[in-house]
RNA sequence: GGCCCUAUCGUCUAAUGGUUAGGACGGCACUCUUUCAAGGUGCAAACCAGGGUUCGAUUCCCUGUAGGGUCACCA
C-alpha cells in the first residue's frame, strides 16, 4: 500500500498535468467520530470497487474538521477495519492537517471576493435563538462584514442540477430552496460543504459515492463547484440501509450497526463484505457468492439499486455459514479461541476434533458456547427432558463404557449398538438419553464423537451424576 | 410542513412493451439421519392504486398512495 502524506501529495498535484488525467479516482471520506458503520463499509466497498475495476485509485480521507466531535483512536480503528476487509487505499489524507496549510480558508475568501459568499459575525451560540441558523437567506449577506464565518451567497431564481450515476437520472433544484450554508466556521475550520468540494477538486476525484443523506445538500456543493470554476466529479448517492425492526435508516442507537460488533459476534469479514455487496447492487446473473477480487471484476455502475434495502440478518447468517464451511480447520480453531477461554487451554488435537464437529453446525462463532460449551463446563441436566426407560439406558451405557478397554469411536459404537439390540431399545431414544445426560441438551454435535473427546472418565462421571 | 429519493414474493433481488415474471434468504413438506445442523428434492409466496400512451403494459408518462431521507458555524 502506498501512503503519501498530505504535503507530498500537494507537491505532486502542482507538478501534474490535470488535463491528461483520465484515470478513475474515488475516495472514502469518513469522519472519525466512532466505529465504522455497516453502511460506511458498503460505501467504502463500492468506492473501492469502482476505482479498482477500472484500475484506478482509491483514496482514504479523514474528515475531522469538527474538532468537538473527535473520538480518540477512531482513525486508527477505521484503518485497521478497512484493511481487515482488504479495502486498501492508495493515498491517505487528513483534513485537519490540510487545514493548517490554509487551503480551505483561501478557497472561502476567494468566494467572498467573487461575490459568491459573505462574512457573518453573529455569535454562533445565539444564532439558533435569534433564528439566524436555519434561515434560507442570512441577514448578514447584505452587511459587508469583514470577519467571522463565511457563508454561501445563494442567488434566487435559478435552477441547478446534476446527473446522479447511482440513480442514473438528472436531479434538479430551484436555488430558492437552497439556504445560505456556512462554508468556513469562525474557528477557521471548513464545514463539510466547503472541505468536500475543495478536497475532491484538489485530489482529482472523478467519482463521488456517498450516502443518500447527502442528497439534500448536494445543491450547495454544486454551487460551490460552480463558483470555484472547476470540473465537477460525477456524483452518486447510495441507498440507505433500513432496519428490519423499524423500517427506518439503521441507527446507531437502536440497531447493531458497527462493523466491529459483527466481527466480535463471530461474523467473518468475507461474509459481512459479501452480504453488504448485495445490499444495493446486483449482478446481471444470479451469482451471490463473491470474493472481493471477484466482486471488483464484475462490478459496474449499472447494477445499483434505487430503493432502500432492509438489513436481513438471516441472510447475513447464511453468508457466514457459507464462508465458515470453506474455512480450514486451523482457521475454525482460531475463530473459536476468540469465543471460549477454556477451548484455548485444551490440547491441540482436542481443539481440532471439536472444531470439526462444530464447523457445519454454527452460523456465527458466538454460537459456539451454546452448542459445544458442554465440553468444558459440566451442564445442568434437566431430568424432565429424559424419556421413558432412561434409567435402563444409563445403566447399560455405564456398564458398556466401564468395560470398554480401548477408548475408540468404533469400539464404543459397536459395543453400544450390540447392547441396544440385545435390550431391544429404540436406537434414537437410547442415544437421546446419553445426549441429555452428557450435554444437557437435545440438540448437540454427534454424541459418540463427543464422548470420545470428553474422555472415558468424564463421560462416566456425567452418566453417574444423573442416574 | 418545504425540498428530494423510492415502489417486483415476508426480505435481498433478476428480467421484460407480449414470459408459466427467474434466483437467493427465510417458511413449509419430503428425503438423509441415533439429536441438531449440513446436504438433496419439492411446494407456497410478488409486479402499490387509478388514469393515460399502445394492438398489448409489471415495464413508458401523469396523478394518487405508501415508505425513506433531509432541513446546524455536525459530518
Amino acid at each position: 500500500m502506498k501512503c503519501y502524506n498530505s504535503i507530498a501529495r500537494m507537491k505532486m498535484s502542482t507538478t501534474k498535468d490535470k488535463s491528461t488525467n483520465s484515470i478513475i479516482r474515488t475516495r472514502f471520506a469518513p469522519s472519525p467520530t466512532g466505529f465504522l458503520h455497516i453502511g460506511g463499509l458498503r460505501t467504502a466497498l463500492y468506492s473501492y470497487a469502482l476505482a479498482k475495476h477500472n484500475v484506478g485509485d482509491f483514496i482514504l480521507r479523514i474528515e475531522d474538521t469538527d474538532q468537538k466531535r473527535q473520538v480518540e483512536g477512531a482513525t486508527e480503528a477505521l484503518k485497521i477495519v478497512l484493511e481487515k476487509f482488504g479495502l486498501s487505499w492508495d493515498e491517505y489524507f487528513v483534513q485537519s492537517e490540510r487545514q493548517a496549510s490554509g487551503i480551505y480558508k483561501s478557497a472561502a475568501e476567494k468566494l467572498v471576493e467573487s461575490g459568491h459568499a459573505f462574512y457573518c459575525n453573529c455569535d454562533p451560540k445565539n444564532a439558533k435563538e435569534q433564528g439566524y441558523s436555519n434561515q434560507l437567506r442570512d441577514p448578514c449577506r447584505d452587511k459587508n462584514n469583514s470577519k467571522g464565518a463565511i457563508k454561501l451567497k445563494v442567488v434566487d431564481g435559478e435552477s441547478i442540477s446534476f446527473f446522479d450515476f447511482v440513480h442514473a437520472k438528472e436531479i434538479e433544484w430551484e436555488t430558492d430552496t437552497v439556504y445560505d450554508a456556512t462554508l468556513l466556521k469562525s474557528d477557521g475550520f471548513p464545514t463539510y460543504h466547503l472541505a468536500v468540494v475543495v478536497d475532491d477538486l484538489d485530489m482529482d476525484i472523478t467519482h463521488v459515492l456517498r450516502g443518500h443523506d447527502w442528497l439534500p445538500s448536494t445543491p450547495i456543493h454544486l454551487l460551490v463547484y460552480k463558483f470555484l470554476g472547476e470540473n465537477v466529479p460525477k456524483i452518486g448517492h447510495l441507498t440507505d440501509i433500513l432496519s428490519s425492526e423499524t423500517g427506518k435508516k439503521l441507527s446507531k442507537r437502536r440497531d447493531s450497526v458497527f462493523v466491529e460488533d459483527f466481527i466480535k459476534l463471530g461474523y467473518l469479514p468475507e461474509a459481512l463484505l459479501n452480504f453488504v455487496m448485495l445490499l444495493g447492487w446486483a449482478p446481471k446473473d444470479n451469482q451471490e457468492l463473491y470474493s472481493l477480487e471477484e466482486f471488483v471484476k464484475v462490478f459496474d455502475k449499472d447494477g445499483f439499486q434505487d430503493a432502500n434495502p432492509v438489513f436481513n440478518a438471516d441472510k447475513l447468517d447464511w453468508f457466514n455459514c457459507q464462508y465458515i464451511k470453506e474455512l480450514s480447520i486451523e482457521e475454525v480453531v482460531k475463530q473459536i479461541k476468540f469465543q471460549n477461554i477454556d477451548f484455548e487451554k485444551a490440547e491441540k488435537d482436542v481443539q481440532v476434533e471439536i472444531a470439526k464437529l462444530v464447523q457445519e453446525r454454527i452460523h456465527t462463532f458466538s454460537e459456539f458456547n451454546a452448542l459445544a460449551g458442554f465440553f468444558f463446563n459440566e451442564p445442568k441436566v434437566d431430568t424432565s427432558l429424559f424419556g421413558e426407560n432412561y434409567k435402563k439406558h444409563l445403566s447399560v451405557a455405564k456398564e458398556v463404557i466401564e468395560k470398554l478397554d480401548k477408548w475408540d469411536l468404533d469400539e464404543l459404537n459397536t459395543a453400544l449398538m450390540e447392547r441396544i439390540k440385545k435390550h431391544e431399545f429404540k436406537v434414537g431414544d437410547f442415544f437421546m438419553t446419553l445426549r441429555i445426560a452428557i450435554t444437557g441438551s437435545k440438540s448437540t454435535p454427534p454424541i459418540n464423537e463427543s464422548m470420545i473427546i470428553l474422555e472415558k472418565e468424564k463421560t462416566l462421571e456425567r452418566l453417574k451424576k444423573v442416574s
